[in-house]
DNA sequence: GTGAAAGCGCTAACAA
DNA sequence: TTGTTAGCGCTTTCAC
């Protein structure tokens, strides 16, 4: 209790099975060359003695450190967290990557770091140089930052960008997000709608882009018009609310829309209240992230899963496959529509 | 970039500033015995190479790890991050915990573990192995667990207790769960209310008995039946429910009801409107613990805040303040009872 | 006040 | 297939 020091450290190990370290060493990291008789002599050792490697030690000799580095916008989650308001992106991280992580041996430890600030790169070296992790998952918005990829790549720690088509160092990976705004399109025009608004969100994410070609792609198809009922958002509440008054405005009003994120539906959802209209009966919603609040409004609303759990899963997977390469073209992980109460046949028409 | 090392080492402070790795190491670790110019002089090195220490190294050399680590359960962690309820524990305690390791230059790392599993000890023996943590935060249910507490002990490492006022090992936190419980009680009381109800929580959890307890306080202080209109739940939704159709079923049924959760009182609020009665009109209603849901129902719900991020808060600073004594008697963290729409005069009286 | 030596627990490289 | 040696980057002695 004195000095802290590993209770039990690989030599007792070897002792206890009257072998050398190296030998100890080679059956904790599973490497070849070893006899099965003297392999199992030495587990058992190992499990006798309660026997687990210090992740100290084996980084300090040149191995891993077992550490995956998570790395997300600090003021955002800081803000969300602040805000109470059920939005639960670090929970699906965590539950994707840290559960995924944890399967291997690894942990998952994530850091918050500022984008929009000139020293992205002292901050983020200092935690590479303090964690020394084996490996770096990006997310938006620095999923595509050049200073942050040049430095993952120049400390040749493999990296993964979440929301990104970016090519160069590290890997893509995408949630469906085009897709998933096809689909939820689709469904809204295979129900009977043909005047379906969109409601965009801030070009600092790409997705939003995505989303936006998703909407245009099965509009265009079904012969629609993809341009009229297209307003302008930037996630806020605000620019929602804004954007949903100026849609239901019009004298060719939508009788469906698509908002970009969960907050911007509920402005619509609210608006169209206020303005005396009933969600589904006068206008349908789909809400883009099937995040927490979907569930809590009324009625319920339909809305397009975005799949982060199993988008780290898999990032983490990719970044723990070292026979693999790296991904050369951007992983899409699909997203999924999550049909609820606020989507339905247009009024208009013959509802049955 | 070849086999992964430390790009900036304390070799290649020292010999910038043409001095020995020892009096670096003192600068760094902020000892004494170095003169200020020397120090100065150290210092602009650091800066200019842009060293951070690894802490592989320092936890090898046997000095502190730079790591708290924070238990939570298993089951009900992974539950709440697939139920997708806006369930935010995890968020408050990392708003809490990890940004103030971060103040003090170290990581707060958490891990799943499974009480109602008898290798407990050995699973989380396995994990303080491994990475050797300065100090551990114990949650509900483990924070009364002997076992984690036992080996804690035994290893030297100090760990903090969240909702607990057990002696022993450690020290304890609460979150002002029987003083919280009292003023909501309050609150309905000078709101003109004297039957009110009360649900419970489960017992395994401690607070569940001081929460009742709070209110068993007030009622008896104004004279009013602590007893009458005290249902049994268990925190889960069903059981809420239960109790509020008990509860309402009566004769004398209660003009205003506390629930120990969030879920409990989603329960009675459904219950009420289903029988019926209009919130707050018909029927008050207290939320304990301050949920995203408190903000998503209508009426919104008058919660008791449960101050999880400044408890979180307190335990790392307590936890790594090395030159304070552990407090004998458990902190208390105060609540806050956040009055929203769901909560009203008694119907009966004059309201005005 | 500063420096030199030893060693933490482990693995890479090499030798046997 | 196994063992030996050296060293990772840092902090602890202890000497000066």
């Amino acid at each position: 209790m004195a000095r802290r020091r590993q209770a039990v450290t690989i030599k007792h190990v070897a002792q206890d099975a009257g072998v050398s370290l190296q030998t100890v060493s080679r059956v904790i990291n599973n490497e070849p060359n070893v006899r099965p008789a003297m392999k199992e002599r030495i587990q058992a050792s190992i499990d006798k003695l309660g026997y687990v490697p210090s992740i100290a030690a084996q980084r300090m000799s040149g191995s891993r450190s077992y550490l995956i580095l998570a790395i997300n916008d600090r003021e955002r989650t800081i803000a969300d967290w602040r805000a109470r308001q059920g939005s639960d992106w670090i929970d699906q991280m965590l539950l994707g990557g840290m559960l995924k992580c944890a399967e291997h041996g690894y942990r998952m430890i994530f850091e918050l770091v500022d984008t929009h600030n000139d020293h992205v790169e002292r901050e983020l070296g200092a935690t590479i140089a303090a964690l020394q992790p084996d490996g770096v998952i990006l997310t938006p918005p620095h999923s595509d930052n050049p200073l942050i990829a040049g430095l993952l790549a120049k400390h040749g720690i493999p990296f993964a960008r979440i929301g990104s088509r970016g090519t160069g160092a590290g890997f893509a990976l995408t949630m469906g997000d085009e897709t998933s705004a096809y689909e939820a399109t689709r469904h809204l025009i295979d129900l009977g709608h043909s005047r379906i608004g969109f409601i965009t969100g801030s070009d600092e994410y790409s997705l939003s882009e995505w989303r936006h070609q998703g909407y245009v792609r099965a509009m265009t198809e079904a012969g629609l018009d993809p341009q009229t009922w297209c307003a302008e958002g930037d996630f806020s509440y605000a620019s929602g609310a804004a954007a949903a008054r100026r849609l239901l405005a019009m004298a060719d009003r939508p009788t469906a829309i698509i908002a970009s994120n969960d907050q911007m539906t509920l402005a619509a959802l609210d608006t169209a209240t206020q303005a005396g209209l009933a969600v589904p009966a006068d206008l349908s919603l789909v809400c883009f992230d099937n995040t927490p609040v979907t569930r809590f409004t009324n009625p319920q609303l339909t809305a397009v899963d975005q799949p982060i759990a199993a988008t780290f899963s898999r990032a983490v997977e990719l970044l723990l496959d070292r026979d693999a390469a790296a991904p050369k073209a951007p992983v899409d992980v699909p997203g999924e529509l999550i049909v609820r109460g606020s989507t339905a046949p247009p009024a208009a028409r013959p509802s049955g």
